[in-house]
DNA sequence: GTTAAAAATGATACTTTGTATCATATCGCA
DNA sequence: TGCGATATGATACAAAGTATCATTTTTAAC
């Protein structure tokens, strides 16, 4: 599997219902499996992507609408974050950290997707957030995405 | 219009299609049409907005096919850069500059994707790779974008 | 000039991605 | 029990992007 070993699993996914909970959000069955299904790899899915996985994993077939639903809730509840570089979605690496989340910054294969979550320092942020301003623009997310090539993809390609 | 006045059109244009021979591509009717229609504005244009602008301005049909094509060719000369966090695409605001290209980096608004085209920090490019090459990753473009609001849009929302 | 290869564009059809809309089911609670 | 809110299903559609092959236009050699 990807990210996350198994036995941090349950206790990750308990994080996330009390993280739901408190803003009366409820992590439904639904929800849960599919929030699973991206805890369990470190690379990106597209929601059709994730249709598939709920169809082989726990033999859910779920419209696209409903994905769509349940990853909007999800990334609400920064449980899981969306890359707009790839239309795809990637559980968030910080449910079980006890400190604030940091600003998301990605590093993200092209080739495959597979994806790191790095942390940025905040006076960069400060810093980009200055030059929108000075432009007349505000920052209204301060992710960034990086189009990068993993390691696996650049032995592909030589 | 947009980030162009009317009397630098055609310098921009030659400019372009000198850019191009360089490399052994022609600036072709339809190429040199879509980019002026990409110059003519300050907001990103998708695939399919394209399609209308030449229709609209120019009687042109263009398969979606053909604007694809078109954009790769305008992307490999630097002459358009494509935003990935919306799949659309702007002209290079420095086509006539004769300084070297500066990194892309560009403030995008959500709402109705004006484009700023802004230079950055070289050093926080180097610190990106760095922490790119950190994770396993190779930075393949150091390109960024960033989530905004338009002052425009700003005032409509409030 | 003619012609053959290369480059550019057209046309058809299709796949993927995302959304609108209305229906149904489930849960919490009075 | 029954009512309102939340969650999910289902159908249909719209938008975005690509594969494939045909046709036209350029280029350059002869």
């Amino acid at each position: 599997m990807g990210q996350l070993e198994y036995h941090r699993l349950d206790k990750t996914l308990a994080q996330a219902a009390d993280m739901c909970q408190k803003n009366g959000i409820k992590l439904t069955p639904k929800r849960s499996k599919l929030l699973t299904g991206l805890l369990k790899t470190d690379h990106a899915q597209s929601a059709y992507d994730l249709i598939e996985v709920m169809k082989l994993e726990y033999g859910e077939t779920l419209q696209p609408t409903t994905v769509y639903r349940i990853l909007d809730i999800l990334s609400g509840e920064n449980l899981v974050h969306k890359l707009h570089l790839s239309n795809r979605y990637i559980a968030c690496s910080h449910i079980c950290c006890d400190h604030g989340h940091d600003v998301p910054q990605f590093l993200v294969c092209d080739s495959c997707h597979k994806v790191v979550e790095i942390s940025v320092d905040p006076d960069m942020i400060a810093d980009f957030s200055r030059q929108a301003n000075a432009n007349h623009f505000v920052l209204t997310s301060p992710q960034i995405e990086l189009h990068c090539r993993c390691q696996d993809c650049q032995s592909a390609a030589s």
